[in-house]
DNA sequence: GAGGTTTTCGAACGGTCGTCCGATTGAGGA
DNA sequence: TCCTCAATCGGACGACCGTTCGAAAACCTC
């Protein structure tokens, strides 16, 4: 039985929470009562609830990078990396959609207080960088020809996927739009 | 001096409100404040939050087609037409990014209860289709030349312009995101 | 002008929220 | 063993939430 400080319970408890309710419908009292631990608890680790909930963004981030080194492994081409994080995102949002909605929640969090747009912007351009110096790299920039930058196309490509993705948990019955997200190598094709 | 109804009134500054807060700061004493009305009379003419909800959503749906209507010209190219909806996401962006925040905010109320869900999926059906027949018509399918079928090009699309636009209101600093909205005409190219 | 209906108001209700505080517990060093 | 300090707890606080209700006001019809 591995014994995981309460900070870490605290941590855990309120991602599951927000993959459950949504940010919107998780107080402290239903994460702490999710960790087994008292509400006080919290303030007393994390300060108070805004200090919590950017833990959990940073803790998602770090998640999130590991998930992606996992996958893309250096021998890949560039082209076959664009190819790998597609079908990650494809995978994702038939086996764990919860994960792509904490990324939505999170992200409409940052869209109104200050705090959280600093540190979503920071994800983001995590991801992003990602995307630009393992896909778009010189090599497939030169071979397409065209006039965009990388940052200019690992927007679009990011971009794509994302509000796929969207449209995709709006209309889950529709299995034509996860499909869809192939189309989105048309970028470095 | 116009003399609007109350229900008009609410509803105004129900939109207000989240375009200002946020859905999630909103309360209905600030949208009967900024109103100028009662609490009560919210739940006497739209039964309670929820139903006053829709029927803002209902609202920026409504205006959001004249809008798009007024701007697609009939006789316009379905090229021209894909790079006008970008040149107008470009315009809001920079003039009305509240426009957007809310149109994310909604959404995301969207991906935690049924009700919105269905309606939100009514305003994105109705933007797709508009796309589809506007944009991605058979002329241009054909032009292309590739295998993707319009519904698919036209969430690449308008995935495409929502993740962006994102990207822009989280890093409004940087000016190459809304210009690489530009870039998204490769996928009609 | 009287009477009935619709509209509007302010107050109140029961809940839930985030935060704070004093008391209790527990582990580790003197 | 005692002292100290960090960790944990339960409860309380004031504020705000969405909803409801009875009374007042406004409107319309006769």
């Amino acid at each position: 039985m591995l014994e995981r400080g309460q900070e870490e319970k605290i941590l855990d408890a309120a991602y599951a929470c927000i993959a459950r309710d949504g940010y919107a419908h998780t107080s402290l009292r239903h994460i702490a009562h999710e960790a087994g631990v008292a509400v006080s608890q919290i303030s007393y680790h994390y300060k108070n609830k805004e200090g919590l909930l950017l833990a959990v963004v940073e803790r998602a981030a770090t998640n999130y990078h590991a998930y992606m080194q996992e996958y893309l492994h250096p021998h890949m081409s560039p082209r076959e990396k664009g190819e790998c994080v597609i079908a990650l995102f494809q995978g994702v949002l038939e086996d764990d959609p919860e994960l792509f909605r904490v990324l939505y929640d999170l992200a409409g969090l940052a869209l109104w207080s200050e705090p959280f747009r600093l540190q979503v912007r920071e994800v983001f351009a995590g991801i992003m960088e990602q995307i630009t110096t393992e896909v778009f790299t010189a090599e497939l920039l030169g071979d397409l020809g065209h006039q965009h930058t990388a940052e200019t196309l690992a927007s679009l490509f990011f971009g794509g996927l994302f509000g796929i993705a969207l449209q995709a948990l709006l209309e889950p019955e529709n299995k034509a739009i996860v499909s869809s997200l192939s189309a989105l190598s048309v970028v470095f094709k």
